[in-house]
DNA sequence: ATGGCAAGCTAAGCTTGA
């Protein structure tokens, strides 16, 4: 079984680039997108299940911001939007979605950026501890869980082209690794990581100066499976090739 | 240390992003 995640900065502006010929020709069977930038009522649908996808949607009550969505081509038995019948916690700004399987659940996660403003910065930190006691619940009810996203986070040094020069940015703050580290342990594995020790693999670049053809970039896009599904995990693949956004796509690939 | 690019809202410039 095939996963992606990608962070389509905008799916509108995406399929102007081709988003869905590109799609088509993955052969996936699920699709994790975040920073979908639009409600369901605005994105061409029907482009997707002609593909044979199910579309599921969880958009930001702001428009034109943030927005996550699950494409499947399974059916799933539940589709859980927010996270508030567990937690009692409102998702408005339209971060997370779940698919519930027969054999394991999915979420897409967008986590937020802290790199906007010290206030932001603050909300991701006690955005990511809420989202950590979601999944530390989770994990009991649903052992078998993927958590697909845009974490927003370089786990570590390895995940960033340059470690010292970005010693205080956000999304490669000691707090911000540290709690990634925290959630791993909760008893993840990060498929790419897992599989691949090289350097230079990145998932984000700035759209600025160039960085992306000197792959100058930031790893923050993660397949993390739980430690029941590690066994399962065939490959595990940053396709850099697609760009339709500032991210790229991420593959796992899962046996059945 | 700074600035650089893009999407989308809303109607020329602002907000957000990492």
């Amino acid at each position: 079984m095939k996963i992606l995640t990608y962070n389509i900065n905008g799916i509108r502006a995406g399929l102007k680039k081709g988003f869905d010929t590109w799609l088509n020709a993955t052969q996936a069977d699920i699709i994790c997108l975040q920073e979908t930038k639009a409600l369901k009522e605005q994105v061409p649908v029907e482009l997707f299940e002609a593909m044979g996808y199910q579309t599921y949607w969880q958009s930001a009550q702001k428009k034109g911001y943030s927005g996550v969505a699950i494409f499947s081509k399974i059916t799933p038995q539940n589709v859980v939007y927010g996270y508030e019948e567990e937690t009692g916690l409102d998702d408005p700004e339209g971060r997370v979605i779940r698919l519930d399987f027969s054999d394991f659940s999915v979420i897409s996660v967008y986590m937020p950026s802290g790199s906007s403003s010290d206030e932001r910065r603050d909300f991701k930190m006690e955005w990511n501890a809420q989202f950590y006691e979601y999944i530390a619940w989770l994990r009991q009810h649903k052992p078998n869980l993927l958590i697909s996203g845009d974490y927003n986070i370089c786990h570590k040094p390895i995940d960033i082209h340059n470690p010292k020069a970005n010693a205080n940015s956000s999304g490669f703050l000691p707090e911000e690794r540290a709690w990634l580290s925290s959630f791993v342990e909760l008893g993840f594995v990060d498929t790419f990581r897992h599989l691949n020790g090289e350097p230079h693999h990145y998932t984000w670049w700035s759209y600025r100066a160039g960085a992306r053809d000197k792959n100058l970039g930031w790893r923050i896009d993660y397949h993390m499976v739980s430690e029941p599904l590690k066994d399962r995990i065939e490959r595990a693949l940053i396709l850099a090739e697609a760009k339709h956004s500032d991210h790229c796509p991420v593959l796992v690939e899962l046996s059945v």
